[in-house]
DNA sequence: CAAACCGTGACGTAGCGTGAATGTTC
DNA sequence: TGAACATTCACGCTACGTCACGGTTT
């Protein structure tokens, strides 16, 4: 019953090891050793007669690559891959799984930084109301977006913003977010109806976002080109950045954009 | 079928929701809603006659603190009894939170590192050997260990440990290790056997245990004071310290220690 | 012979994703 | 009336933990 036996050939004077002794040796459970030789990650190379399984040396081997690998945070499944598959993609497969543990720590940091703060309110004694609570995770998370779009803009483009921020209240925030929202959907609206953006009724969606952008870029050119370099990059993007609206859309707008300047 | 239906009363004038709607509008998936709704932790206030939900302002208020809480790394059922039983363990669950998501971060900050020096070794345009690559992981994680256990030991005491690190090679390593494995097995069987840590036997294993801690303090008591307070600080290592031997073990050694003190 | 160890199921966990089959709203 | 949206099952996924039941080793 069961998978077939895999004997392979044993090497006279080789040690054995029975289940418990060897996840001991290893750190690991037994329950594991089970997981993974089901999983057929680590197949012990011997069996008893009676079916009780035995380790040898190279499935020592085997188990540290495994548990390095693990530690390094990659799933078993890409342990799989990585250990049968050989050489090429490794160095990808480390460079992708690198690039998402530093994203993972990243959003811990930012939970910390809040908790942190939050800690802090209750140290001094005062109960932790919602709208402080909220508040600072809003405050910790936008801060920390502000920061991280810094690098696409200017010296002079940041101080264009930072002034412009003066009077960007929450109101306004509001406002703007919905009059985005209103657009947005209008566009598709107008996509769904098959509407040329060339049209006098696309171009009219076209002005629309181009003012509402202006309100943002207060008309400072800097301001305009590091959000442009901001936008191009999509691809490095944090992963709690999400687009504001679909590529449909991203297409519709620089189809009616062409539009207006070929006239 | 299935749940009641939780209607509450109607404020005139009030907007309501429909799913996707609330969804796109709270950034969470439909399926999350539902997810949310059957597991009590947020059920929309209100229900169309034929079974749509009906999400109201209030459930956006709680929704922010679903997610808010979320963003903390709270798990949904911490979130239902922090949200549903009020105030005062908020306080504790806060601290206990976020010390375990500076635990989770350090852990990630280790498989960083290493993946780091991985990669170094991989743009340095050479193959990764599993030799190298397994020692990196081993040295990120030891070092880390031992800047860890720094702080419990006097700067006389750190001094005089990396003097002695000078002759502590691999091998010698092992050789220890496998010493303190006999001896704790060789207490655990005295245990079973209820032998009494006071009599010769009991005696002989507690100078075993002496002879290899001071074959590591090197009769260096600044040394010796350091490790006594590791030790005494057990709840607050990290979680990846695993301590050597069980508390009975540990609860031996201490019987032979008084009782030898006592003579 | 008893204690300790081994094996194979099989269910549980967290937080939804992803259909499937079917009714509702616009 | 058709498209979009809604509902309720119900299985899938990660990496094992945790019994349960029955044989094996010492």
């Amino acid at each position: 019953m069961g998978s077939a036996m895999n004997n392979t050939v044993k090497r006279a004077g080789e040690r054995w090891y029975r289940a418990s002794e060897f996840a001991q040796l290893t750190g690991v459970t037994v329950r594991a050793l089970h997981h993974y030789d089901r999983s057929g990650l680590l197949k012990p190379s011997g069996r008893t007669a009676s079916g009780h399984r035995l380790y040898g040396e190279r499935d020592f081997a085997r188990l540290q690559q495994v548990v390095t690998l693990k530690f390094l945070g990659f799933s078993l499944n890409q342990i799989k891959e990585i250990l049968d598959r050989s050489g090429f993609e490794l160095a990808e497969a480390i460079r992708f799984q690198l690039k998402l543990l530093v994203e993972k720590r990243h959003q811990l940091d930012l939970a910390v930084e809040a908790l942190e703060r939050v800690e802090g309110i209750l140290s001094a004694g005062k109960e932790p109301d919602w709208e402080s609570f909220a508040k600072i995770v809003e405050v910790v998370s936008m801060q920390n977006k502000m920061e991280w779009a810094q690098q696409y803009y200017s010296s002079e483009a940041r101080e264009a913003i930072a002034e412009r921020m003066k009077i960007w209240t929450p109101e306004l925030q509001a406002e703007v977010d919905q009059q985005w929202a209103a657009l947005i959907k209008d566009v598709e609206t107008a996509i769904s109806e098959s509407v040329d953006p060339a049209s006098a009724r696309g171009q009219a969606l076209g002005t629309r976002s181009r003012e509402l952008v202006a309100g943002f870029t207060g008309g400072n050119p800097a301001i305009a080109e590091g959000l442009n370099k901001l936008y191009a990059d999509q691809a490095n993007w944090p992963s709690d950045f999400k687009k504001p609206y679909s590529d449909e859309v991203s297409a519709f707008f620089r189809a009616a954009m062409a539009a207006s300047q070929k006239q």
